[in-house]
RNA sequence: GUGGAUGUAGCUCAGUUGGUUAGAGCGCUAGUUUGUGGCACUAGAGGCCGUGGGUUCGAGUCCCAUCUUCCACCCCA
């Protein structure tokens, strides 16, 4: 047997349905505040998620998809969305739509991992992105739009932390007063702590020892030391939060993982899995690093699988139900098939859910098999009906059985 | 990359100190007065016991390796 690469996951009939109920609901939500979907490759350029993504960050350095293809250029499967759709926006001149531009995205993910809770190698993000506008109303209008989701697909316990980690000359200052800090005492910290300093010293501040978290006392914020205009669209963010009534809080410990992060930056984080479940901020330098004009954008991105999961959590008593058929024609003799398989392609044609025995089938086999999809009626087809034109309408669930006219019209008019 | 657990029918699991043709429940297929589902009964199909080595007269059972799955670190959605 051959099984499916490690990491990745068979989305079933029995699971599918509830990620389509997901979809769309999170699709109809992003209608209602302008997004329009965007469908990028699959597969980039290498060098798109090096520049974008950050050389030096973890997902770059260990987690990529990357060969050469049979040409000899080096591709990577994506590893996250926003680089691809940045990409797409400049390449095609997205930048002469009427500011702002807001497109979503739905799309499989690639990164090379250890799997473990809620983590896969092939995983599914649905993400929005906004492009042409600094303005701290637009932090708050994405956050306000997560938020939503969580609302409209009743998952509560969710909980949303902010952070500002400034643009890079004040990040830049930051981590020089940060690492000065660190630097006194590097050799009591912790060996991952030690293994953090060059590379993130700030995640060192988000250490869970005790030993560490000691010597973090005292330790420099960044919020101390954003520029004046950070600061200021930091402020105005929470200010605009609280007053609309969205709770937050400050958690000075939030790094993204990406490079391309600047000013806000956010999750939305699930208290009972401990998994983000939502993440996002604002990315202003990235449409300029990639060769665009300097374009101010920001966006976030949730975990599908994640968000499955809760979603299943939380909705046991009202779960979406799966689409089940409407009725079922159950068939005796090959003059009734013919009829039968007429009647289920006209009422297919007016929409209705309707199946019919493609097995050859014994009856009670078929009315077994009719209940065993949860179908509402059956119709019993034979020699006597199609010479009386009347047959058998049965109600599943009560088992009522009434007879009928053996035509679309009155079979449309008697299964509700 | 590091550490810990796991692996027997489609699913959930039994399998006694190594001993003959590997079991159950559910599910699937078919039947139980030959045109009617759910309940009950009967029968059937379906396993190179994750894979590869080794020990042994003999391995699902013991040893080694490897892969998968799950969990944690790192990092992330």
């Amino acid at each position: 047997m051959i099984q499916k690469p490690k990491g990745t996951r068979d989305i079933l009939p029995d699971e599918s349905y509830k990620w389509q109920y997901i979809e769309a609901k999170v699709q109809e939500l992003f209608k209602n505040y302008g997004y329009k979907e965007i469908r990028v490759p699959v597969f980039e350029n290498t060098e798109l998620f090096q520049r974008g993504v950050g050389d030096t960050t973890d997902v770059v350095q260990k987690e990529m998809y990357t060969f050469d293809d049979k040409g000899g250029r080096s591709i990577t499967l994506r590893p996250e969305g926003t680089a691809g759709v940045v990409r797409a926006y400049i390449e095609n001149g997205m930048a002469s739509l009427p500011s702002p531009i807001k497109v979503w995205y739905n799309m499989a993910m690639y990164r090379y991992e250890n799997v473990q809770k809620g983590r896969l190698r092939e995983f599914h993000q649905i993400g929005a992105e906004v492009f042409g506008t600094s303005s701290y109303m637009a932090d708050v209008e994405s956050i306000t739009m997560a938020n939503e989701i969580f609302k409209i697909l009743n998952i509560p316990n969710i909980q949303l932390t902010i952070n500002s980690i400034g643009c890079p000359t004040c990040r830049a200052e930051y981590q020089k007063a940060l690492k000065k800090f660190l630097e006194k005492n590097i050799d009591q910290y912790c060996y991952t702590c030690q293994t953090r300093f060059e590379k993130n010293p700030m995640r060192i501040l988000d250490c869970k020892e005790e030993k560490c978290k000691s010597l973090n006392q005292g330790a420099p914020i960044i919020l101390d030391y954003l520029c004046d205009e950070c600061k200021t669209h930091f402020e105005n963010v929470k200010k605009l939060l609280t007053e609309i009534g969205i709770s937050y809080e400050v958690d000075p410990g939030i790094v993204r993982g990406l490079d391309y992060y600047t000013k806000t930056v956010f999750e939305f984080i699930s208290k009972e899995e401990g998994y983000t479940v939502l993440a996002g901020g604002r990315y202003d330098g990235l449409v300029k690093e990639l060769g665009g004009a300097d374009t101010p954008a920001l966006g976030f991105a949730l975990g599908m699988e994640r968000i499955v999961e809760i979603y299943e959590k939380y909705n046991k008593e009202n779960m979406v139900e799966p689409e089940i058929p409407k009725l079922y024609i159950a068939q005796i003799g090959e003059k009734a098939n013919s009829l039968a398989t007429i009647l289920v392609k006209e009422l297919r044609e007016k929409g209705i859910n309707v199946q019919k025995d493609i097995t050859e089938k014994s009856i009670k086999a078929q009315f077994k098999y009719a209940d065993k999809i949860n179908s509402k009626y059956v119709l019993t087809i034979g020699e006597d009906e199609i010479n009386n034109n009347r047959a058998k309408l049965k109600n599943m669930k009560t088992g009522e059985e009434k007879e009928i006219e053996l035509n679309v019209e009155d079979i449309l008019k008697n299964i509700d």
